[in-house]
RNA sequence: GGUGUCGUGGCCGAGUGGUCAGGCAGCGGUCUGCAAAACCGCGUACAGCGGUUCGAAUCCGCUCGACACCUCCA
């Protein structure tokens, strides 16, 4: 079941062969969300990018444990230095405790994330459940060195750390031009150098949220729960870091260097980053304040939007870029997503009912070998999909007797379109799920379809077409094929 | 300014040095009572200018343009 996986690792930017440090176990860590508001387009995209990532390796038979974090506390609205954490400044906004807006927004991104088909990670901690182990992790970048405490806070000494190893290897960027370009701003804080982050801060007498530590009641600084869950739930060293583009530097490049700092080696050996959604050719972004909520995209109640678009239309329209694609959004793309969906699951549904012939013009191991080529290619889900809807069209073309296929292609064909439409891919049909459909509703359902089929053979064309007029006025679409009459919820 | 990424036909979006991406839209046809669906056929697109090569959208150089990161952001 093992299959040549190569990924591109954005720490050699370079495609490499993916080889787990202990198979079959592969530990896989994203940055999820800092829950203080609702999950915007640009969210889905490392959670679906990953959540590929997830049902890949579990398909081709490692043990995945997926760790994707809550981050509920730490994150300052401006630099180190001012600014409010951003759930402490909403939950003042709205007079609720801290943990409230925390959970009220998890809860939310939970269900969008259900909605999109994501599959939950293994484990989701909260760096609010870690500060036990940030300060020990603190304390160890401390011990070796790299750590100076100011009054109650705490920063991580970056120009000492580069002498001795490389900050900015992930980046691609030279402390050096970084330290001469900020020379006119240093010495306006606590800080060494402007190029130190912090470990810890001291908190401020109006700062909600703050717990005790051995230099003051304060709070973590940004990249250190990300290494210290990451480093708690997968190892010192464990397979694939991912997350968005954005947060290759400061955030990634200061997490390796505080596992370099605190255990000598580097955490992570594949880094692996989704490109951004963008706008009018900008990204779509909290601080630009330009992004489009999942929930409105899912109702349609946003301005930009012409119409709702589904949580699966949303997820075939990511999934058609590659992850390292910047895709722009548009209600035209969208559009095209949900059209290209419904011909791909309509394809699903008739590929249930195609029948075995003796004969055989289908080739339904190369199709199956070329998908996962595309997968193995770093998750080339363009790739993938493009292989699919040539299997699409092969399927209607069988359906219409222009070509056959055997018992033995068929049950390939089948087993290849499910695993990789539904199981790697993640799309599903949702009019099954609104529809619940039962018994009586098929009873019901064929009945009237009889009735059609009774005035079409006495060629009542009026009461046939009033028939299927009302039923579209009740979203129920009937076709007309050859081996009778059909009917799907629209 | 520094570090990167990228410019593909009406829209979206893959791509290897040498017949093909794919989706959506459009046009023509088959089928159908009509419609829908489905199928078939149809588009000499690769920012510009040079260079390497027998041959480049694909390699190199330059120009132009776009975007991202360098403050929190997925």
């Amino acid at each position: 079941m093992k299959q040549p996986l190569t990924l591109y690792n954005t720490l050699t930017r370079k495609k490499e062969k993916f080889e787990p440090i202990h198979p079959p176990h592969v530990g896989l860590y994203v940055c999820g969300p800092t829950v203080y508001g609702d999950a915007h387009l640009g969210h889905a995209r490392p959670a679906i990018t990953f959540d590929l990532v997830f049902r890949y390796l579990q398909h081709i038979g490692y043990k995945v444990r997926y760790v994707r974090n809550i981050t509920d506390v730490g994150h300052l609205e401006n630099d180190a230095d001012e600014g409010e954490d951003k759930v402490g400044k909403k939950a003042r906004l709205e007079q609720l405790e801290p943990m409230e807006i925390v959970q009220f927004y998890t809860n939310r991104y939970h269900k969008n994330m259900e909605q999109l088909n994501v599959l939950p990670p293994s484990i989701e901690p909260h760096a609010s459940g870690h500060i036990i182990e940030q300060i020990d992790m603190i304390n160890k970048i401390f011990e070796a060195g790299y750590a100076y405490e100011n009054q109650g806070s705490v920063y991580f000494d970056v120009k000492k750390y580069d002498r001795d190893h490389n900050y900015g290897k992930l980046s691609g960027r030279s402390i050096d031009e970084a330290l001469e370009n900020t020379r006119a701003l240093a010495g306006q804080d606590e800080k060494k150098n402007q190029v130190d982050f912090a470990l810890w801060k001291k908190a401020t007498p109006q700062h909600i949220m703050h717990w005790p530590s051995p230099w003051s009641e304060g709070f973590p600084g940004w990249h250190l729960e990300c290494t210290a869950m990451g480093c708690k739930y997968l190892g010192q060293t464990f397979d694939i870091h991912g997350g968005g583009m954005d947060l290759v530097f400061p955030h990634h490049e200061s997490e390796i260097a505080q596992a370099v700092a605190a255990f000598g080696n580097d955490h992570v050996r594949y880094w692996m980053h989704n490109n951004m959604i963008t706008i009018d050719g900008q990204k779509m972004g909290k601080s630009l304040n330009n992004f489009i909520t999942l929930d409105e995209f899912f109702t349609g109640t946003h301005a930009l939007l012409h119409q709702a678009y589904s949580p699966i239309t949303i997820r075939f329209f990511i999934l058609q870029a590659h992850y390292r694609s910047t895709v722009d959004f548009s209600n035209e793309a969208l559009l095209a997503a949900q059209k290209g969906l419904d011909r791909l699951l309509a394809a699903a549904e008739t590929l249930k009912k195609l029948k075995p012939s003796d004969k055989n013009t289908v080739d339904a191991a190369s199709l199956r070998e070329k998908c996962y080529e595309a997968v193995n290619d770093d998750f080339n889900s363009p790739i993938v999909i493009a292989h699919l809807f040539e299997a699409v069209r092969i399927i209607n073309c069988i359906n219409d007797g222009k070509e056959s296929i055997d018992a033995e292609n068929l049950e390939s064909l089948k087993a290849t379109f499910n695993t990789f439409v539904f199981d790697i891919l993640g799309f599903k049909s949702e009019a099954d799920a609104a529809a619940a459909d039962d018994h009586t509703t098929d009873g019901l359902m064929n009945l009237v379809l009889d009735l059609r089929q009774n005035a079409k053979n006495n060629k009542d064309w009026a009461a046939a077409d009033k028939i299927r007029d009302s039923l579209k006025g009740l979203n129920i679409e009937v076709k007309d094929t050859k081996e009778g009459a059909v009917w799907c919820r629209i």
